[in-house]
DNA sequence: TATTTATATTGCAATATTACGATATACAAT
DNA sequence: ATTGTATATCGTAATATTGCAATATAAATA
């Protein structure tokens, strides 16, 4: 137990889960709404404006990383991050999907 | 330790996080998409549309409804849940200002 | 080469999540 | 009143997440 039963979910369903999990945490929210506020991303920077150590840090960029909402390249010394497309059309595609099914339906029950 | 630093977080960074997690699970996903597809929504139903136990599946549930993403009133014998419009446009308008700011700078890094 | 700077990884403690059996509650129907 | 049906709650085991100090890595610079 404990452990999510992924192979009884769609692929599709299981996609969005990864995605909507990767920004259930307030530090990922703020990273995302860091990199798109700045036009350079620097993980230095990244670190600076969240209250968080810096391992935490590389941690939350870790997994934003490998839920394909955020990419990073070797920028010399430093690391630049940033928002990876794909990913978040994806989830955004999933909430305008719900949004308008619900529009044309309204106010059958509850 | 293992606790999210939630007050060194904007509310809106909180809230937003709220919901997303609440959607980090495929079985989330899976309610959120089955609610939506019927028109009727009773709880029964999603039990039986989910490779869960009841017990899980109410949670799964409460868990939609403290973030705000679904709302459930009482219908007799069992209750009728169906998706909160207010949550689901919250987080949704989130997905699309970052859209909207991204499509604005394009190619200026990475 | 030695040192600094930027980032990642490891290891670990505290806490949260997932899942379900057992049980409770609450209404419906007999 | 008793039984059945629908849902919630409790208790608990297995696993995952969060956070950080310590340490490793890797490039830049002195």
């Amino acid at each position: 137990m404990g452990t999510t039963k992924t192979d009884h979910f769609t692929e599709s369903q299981n996609e969005l889960a990864v995605l909507a999990k990767a920004l259930g945490h307030p530090a990922r929210i703020a990273i995302m709404e860091y990199l798109l506020k700045v036009d350079a991303c620097i993980c230095g920077d990244i670190v600076n404006e969240l209250p968080l150590s810096q391992p935490t840090v590389s941690q939350h960029l870790k997994e934003l990383k490998n839920a394909g909402l955020i990419k990073g390249s070797i920028e010399g010394n430093s690391i630049c991050y940033c928002i990876n497309e794909p990913g978040l059309e994806k989830i955004k595609g999933f909430f305008e999907h719900i949004s308008a099914n619900l529009a044309k339906k309204r106010s059958e029950c509850c």
